[in-house]
DNA sequence: CCATATAATTAAGCAGACTTAAATATTAAA
DNA sequence: TTTAATATTTAAGTCTGCTTAATTATATGG
């Protein structure tokens, strides 16, 4: 096996295990919540960044633009989010997370993590480091890639 | 900062990433196919194991007998997976995928794990196999936490 | 054998997230 | 200024995946 095969099977391997683990603690987490999964999508969008545009955010949730608009009022509702006129363009609106909706954000990404501590426990200092290491050097390399946004899901 | 929060937020970061982009890549094939969460879910969980009992395969998607069953239809009729009498007990069915149904799976695992071709781009041949050793590691204890079923997603 | 329990299916209906189309407000262009 | 384009919202309806309840078939225990 070349290192090439063995680099790609070990990481499917591992993404495999991962998603699983991590999908369950998330589509718990979310449902407990009633969060949709355009609503999850948008919450973690607004995490990375304030986003200006219902329709832009629609695309790229890949929903219309009235399903945006709906959906954003059930998280203003939930006080999720706020929604503020644009002063540059007064047709649009400003979207940000409330301090209520990082804090959702937050405990999301516990449970969808919250296995890790468990994985911890089983580990060394040292391969903790070595792992950090490496998994830094994956990060630095993925962020080299073409980036499109972050905080789909 | 200590080698386990290191450990804890570099996990929490990658975690991020490679959710984000595996997620674009495996939602997207989904819906182009015309899958829905159960089905999907009820793919990879054969792809692993074949599986007795529909109200069983129900429990472990989250899901009433009856959503199963209606869901497991839909899959016989796109002939990706099979539905048998287990005849030990022939009020009870014995699902297995088609080799239809495993290639289905094959291919939404290349959809979510596509950009990784784009990463292995950037990493010289040492990174990979440094890489490809410490991932090992993870696996190997991964799998020494307590193992629910795999395959769920 | 009969009564009861269990498994799968079918039927009917409900809820949520989506769609398209129309309405409103604002901006940009002729 | 008038016309056209753009952004959001509202309204109405559709579709999908789910639920509960009823039905059928098989297994099990008295």
């Amino acid at each position: 096996m070349s290192p090439q095969d063995l680099f790609y099977s070990m990481f499917h391997e591992w993404m495999e295990i991962s998603m699983h683990r991590s999908m369950r603690g998330y589509m718990h987490y979310a449902r407990e919540k009633g969060l949709s999964r355009s609503m999850i999508g948008t919450l973690f969008h607004l995490s990375h960044r304030d986003h200006a545009g219902v329709t832009h955010l629609g695309e790229h949730l890949g929903v219309s633009s009235a399903a945006a608009s709906q959906m954003l009022e059930h998280l203003v509702e939930e006080g999720l989010i706020q929604r503020t006129e644009d002063p540059e363009d007064r047709r649009m609106k400003k979207l940000s997370l409330t301090e209520k909706g990082y804090q959702v954000v937050k405990e999301s990404v516990s449970a969808r993590l919250g296995w890790l501590d468990e994985l911890s426990a089983n580990l060394s200092e040292e391969e903790k480091n070595q792992i950090s290491k490496v998994i830094n050097l994956i990060i630095e390399k993925s962020r080299e890639l073409d980036l499109p946004d972050k905080g789909e899901c």
